[in-house]
DNA sequence: GCCAACGTTGGC
DNA sequence: GCCAACGTTGGC
């Protein structure tokens, strides 16, 4: 009798690697990072209704030399409350945020693969079959975006070629 | 560093 | 509930 495999989802979550890049994941205790700091509603969201452990991640530099997609990690941990939006000291330090009545949530998020090449957003919008990707929505700015599987399946063969 | 696009805030 | 002002994001 074959066991039902849980539906996997599959999302994108952007990084300043200035701030937290992929190889800051590998380098995280378990390669596995609490993904804090997010105080956008419609990402939150995401997370909190939508991550489920096992979902694929693409992830995402952002704001740096070559914006794009630089390996593959994984969901290990659902929605939790985002201990940093209680701390004062803590640039993610929100107060109207408290422990009775969490604002903010993350989940856990571990290193996969870092890919050989990076698959700079130029290169995302060049492949037509990636032109739907919210990524390329005008002023899309959400630092956490579902993907297709299909998107996610390119996106990693991209990664994964050495010559392109 | 510029700045367009967006989300949030707060006065009214 | 409107909407102007403001702060942030993030490519370039």
């Amino acid at each position: 009798m074959m066991r039902p495999k849980p539906s996997q989802a599959f999302w994108l979550m952007k990084s300043e690697p200035s701030v937290f890049s992929l190889n800051d994941l590998k380098a995280s205790p378990g390669r596995t990072t609490s993904w804090e700091g997010v105080r956008n509603y419609q990402a939150r969201n995401f997370m909190r209704d939508k991550m489920r452990v096992g979902d694929g991640v693409l992830f995402y530099h952002s704001n740096c030399s070559v914006p794009g997609v630089v390996g593959l990690a994984e969901v290990v941990r659902e929605a939790y409350a985002d201990t940093s939006a209680f701390d004062p000291r803590s640039p993610y330090h929100d107060p109207r945020s408290n422990r009775e009545n969490p604002r903010w949530v993350m989940v856990d998020v571990k290193y996969q693969e870092e890919f050989p090449q990076v698959v700079p957003l130029s290169a995302i919008r060049k492949e037509p079959r990636l032109s739907r990707m919210l990524l390329l929505r005008r002023g899309q700015r959400l630092s956490i975006q579902p993907v297709t599987p299909e998107e996610f399946r390119i996106i990693r063969e991209m990664g994964r070629e050495r010559n392109s």
